[in-house]
DNA sequence: AATCTCGATGTAACCGGTTACATTGAATGC
DNA sequence: GCATTCAATGTAACCGGTTACATCGAGATT
């Protein structure tokens, strides 16, 4: 907080007007004459006047904070998610208050006290699964608050997001289409996230005799996809492509088989999800479905701003995704 | 801002002791008996009372929130950096605010002034170069506040971080001590960094007979890695290995060899910057250096507060960063 | 017993804004 | 020319804490 820099009522006693004036210019409400507006600027410029936030907080209960939770930030698509959201509420005058929950719903409800603690006008939390007293404590309080990265319809909560087990769906019946009868599908530690739960869920629904996934829960990184099929390659699995509940499980993935001599899409197809900044890159380029990330985060942010200045409902919305079709994926059919 | 929840005076309503006593032991200062203590603590968990930050922080002028602005998110040492200021923050009953530059010094001077205009306690930025007027500002209005990523000794102000030109030429000397006397250096945008600038420096002093670097800037993602390799194939320069500035672009770099049909190490030997998760998981594994990026938020983060809690000055501090000797680099003595 | 000490608690000023309401004065209407 | 209206500005209460200082009362000191 600042130590110096002049206050409300020096700017009123440099100009000779009341500090209502001042404080009507500042803010832009009521009417005030073009002369004295200028006259109030000036001397803002020249005394180097910052609104002091706390007063103005204390005065209005509104702090032009909005907390964001994560489970992590170390995944790109929610380190771009996050970038969108920072970007979309500075461009707005708001700031981000950012706390990482590490997927654990403890951690997130104390880190979602402290926020409120804090001062955060709205919160932005990600999937489906929280503790009770979380969501207890933000009705109570009258927060105002959005659930992302999952879309679910007719919540009693609005979300913001695409639905996970649908696109999981989606993925798997591409890959049936193009003849993968037995598919490998790795995904993360299905306790850590409700997300992953959702697109498990999907590909389990998208069984049938033409297409006959096997599940391996690994960890959620590059690693984790490498020994994965480690894994897979020791036991008599006979799939023919492998689907990736993220890119970076592909990626992994790719090392694995890379180290195994074999090679995509010859051996292996392969799929992924999430379309990273690099998924074109690889060698092959991945298939995978386009999360929109960035755009997701602009809408989140659009939506609780509007929300708090204008009073706009908060409306759950369902983001598209779609399948971009790269080279690592075999067309058996051919 | 919590619409409900009580307020301090409710709170001594209900125990029948004053405000004064109430803020005693929230606060934990002063004198209080047991007795009174618990009252007051039974009443504050029965009444949900929190107390009102911008209140608080309007009568103490501190926030409890450092803001951080940072060139970009989206890339995992940064994201691990974030991580680890925004944990140890919180372990301190303190809060991150976070703001986005894009690396540009006037869009974060603007960042700076919002944050400021914030209640921020203290600001932590990144890299060398910023706007003057950045530097007056928080000098002016006496906001501590700490250069990361960098480390120069004797600076004016402190920085946390890592002598970047000095591990540049120990990246050097290392593969000229592999006898590669004729190294492709890839690199970011020197315009959009300092750290970069302070590399391309190290290389530049490693320069020698035995050591003959050629530079190739490109863009700070992988797709730059794999068209910076494709630019290197197609001049005839006869590299033997291939140093990048970060482990981003060497991903890129593999892709684009592997592309071409070439192998790491026979063909090329490669090294990286960053030691990201997967650097150890690539085929094959990658010989990068080590930044603390976790290691370099935990002391800044705690820097900080000890500084605003105990008035600790900051002082600089030069972190170690290693060579880690993996797979991708050929020993041409050998 | 009177005085002193000191722990426990209360009183009230203050932090720096916002905003409802009051006031002023010039322009307009008749 | 006087009442009315309305734009421009001022006054002061309020937001919810913190904290210097005042007060009170019980035990210790002489």
């Amino acid at each position: 907080m600042p130590s110096r820099g002049g206050s409300i009522r020096d700017v009123a006693k440099a100009t000779g007007l009341s500090i209502a004036t001042v404080s009507r210019v500042v803010n832009d409400t009521g009417k005030v004459s073009d002369a004295t507006r200028n006259r109030v600027l000036e001397a803002c410029e020249l005394l180097d006047y910052l609104p002091n936030p706390a007063a103005r907080a204390l005065a209005t209960s509104r702090s032009r904070t909005i907390a964001a939770i994560i489970p992590t930030i170390e995944h790109s698509v929610f380190a771009k998610y996050i970038a969108a959201i920072e970007m979309t509420l500075a461009g707005k005058g708001y700031s981000l208050v950012l706390s990482i929950s590490n997927g654990d719903p403890d951690e997130e409800y104390r880190a979602a006290r402290k926020l409120l603690g804090m001062g955060a006008d709205a919160f932005i939390l990600s999937g489906a699964d929280h503790d009770p007293r979380l969501i207890d404590l933000l009705t109570r309080r009258v927060v105002p608050f959005v659930f992302t990265s999952i879309w679910t319809e007719g919540g009693q909560f609005p979300t913001i997001g695409y639905d996970n087990a649908e696109l999981a769906r989606q993925a798997c019946t591409h890959l049936a289409a193009k003849g993968h009868q037995r598919v490998a599908v790795l995904h993360g530690p299905l306790a850590a996230s409700d997300r992953t739960a959702a697109r498990r869920a999907g590909a389990e629904a998208a069984q049938s005799d033409e297409f006959q996934p096997v599940f391996i829960e690994t960890d959620l990184n590059v690693a984790g996809g490498k020994s994965a099929v480690r894994q897979l390659l020791t036991t008599d699995a006979k799939a023919s492509a492998i689907l990736c509940f993220s890119d970076v499980i592909a990626l992994g993935a790719s090392f694995g088989l890379t180290e195994a001599g074999l090679s995509v899409p010859e051996d292996y197809s392969l799929m992924g999800f999430d379309n990273l900044d690099w998924s074109s890159e690889i060698e092959p380029a991945l298939t995978t479905i386009d999360i929109p990330a960035a755009d997701m985060g602009v809408r989140v942010a659009t939506s609780l701003v509007q929300h708090l200045v204008e009073g706009t409902a908060l409306e759950s919305l369902q983001l598209a995704a779609d399948i971009v079709e790269r080279g690592s994926v075999r067309d058996l059919n051919a």
